[in-house]
DNA sequence: TGTATTTCTTGATTTGTATCAAGGCACGCC
DNA sequence: GGCGTGCCTTGATACAAATCAAGAAATACA
């Protein structure tokens, strides 16, 4: 798999597109991080430190109930912005848990710098709303889904777009994802 | 209840402060509205044609499913903005509806207008991107507030924070909101 | 290759909530 | 004031999914 340098700015880009001259100043804030196997990028009562977009693997975010079990909300895929927008818009204490389900890499910028490109450049205050706009609008459309459809349908649906990446990660982590019991994700599969 | 003229504008520099020039500009471009108990200001396959400011009364947001039941996913009260945002930013079809659960007034503006101020000011601009983040930020913590509390934990809390003008709303639009059947509400009410 | 550990499947039982159904209460209207 | 129409409550039953409990399959690791 190939991971051309265009690829962060093409991704800015599908919301808002950019000078030369900003994009570089933008470029030059991100850093490369690289992350392995379940290792937790933001833990619960943090402060979110980074944006990230994922350069390659999988990212989840999940909340830790009190009674200790958890519930994923979403997946960052390769391509995909990731972290603890909250927290780390806020800076305040994270709720969530961000942890990576494979080992991979993330660009990564800090709250300073996202709110320089923010101050600096209208077309970065403007990519920010957009952007907030997108992932609300996403939980929008889940949400939708969550209501008009049976689980069993929840599932076919959630399978047939599931990137390939996610056919090799526990059933365990889609089941919270989809708010059932493994057991009962395993048995919806069974039936057919 | 006295609804001063600085209402809107107090509302808007919640999150950013403006220029008495670019207000100015900006208030113009509100018209007012009024609305009587149960009528439809957006239906689903239409397009938003405003935004709105809650004057005085109560709106609220649902879904209607397929097969004719509705799942009320928000309230707009007096002194909060309104709409559906996902098909007004987007100028497609909406898939909510938007309607007044009582009589009242509401500040309303187009998207050519909103639009304009966006372009025209940064401070409009982070606004906007700052008011999505609000209503992110505000159904994420109500996504947790689902997981992590029961049924009856939740009607507690619902009601615990529930404004006055709620409390003569029909209960089936609370149930509804909560997701679950008037008569499960019913009971989780009959138990204290 | 063999063993340990994790992940997945399957079965039996329980539980929470929906559904169906009927009765009570309150408010508006003639 | 009596009556009708919503709205809410209460009861009986049904059902979907969670829980509890084993066992099978897959994977990691020595």
């Amino acid at each position: 798999m190939l991971y051309f340098c265009g690829m962060l700015r093409a991704a800015f880009e599908q919301l808002v597109k950019l000078e030369d001259a900003e994009w570089a100043d933008a470029e030059s804030r991100f850093k490369t991080i690289s992350f392995v196997k379940d290792q937790l990028l933001t833990r619960e009562g943090e402060i979110e430190p980074y944006f990230y977009f994922v350069k390659s693997g999988v990212h989840s975010m999940y909340y830790l109930s009190p009674d200790g079990d958890e519930t994923i909300l979403g997946f960052s895929f390769t391509g995909n912005f990731s972290g603890a927008y909250d927290s780390f818009s806020t800076q305040t204490p994270s709720r969530l848990y961000i942890q990576a389900l494979t080992s991979g890499e993330a660009f990564a910028i800090t709250y300073a710098d996202m709110s320089y490109l923010f101050d600096r450049y209208k077309n970065f205050e403007r990519w920010g709303r957009l952007f907030i706009q997108h992932i609300l609008f996403g939980r929008g459309r889940r949400e939708i889904e969550m209501l008009s459809t049976s689980a069993e349908e929840r599932h076919k649906a959630f399978v047939a777009r599931m990137p390939q990446e996610l056919q090799q990660i526990p059933l365990r982590h889609i089941a919270s994802y989809l708010n059932m019991t493994p057991e009962t994700l395993s048995r919806l599969r069974a039936k057919r």
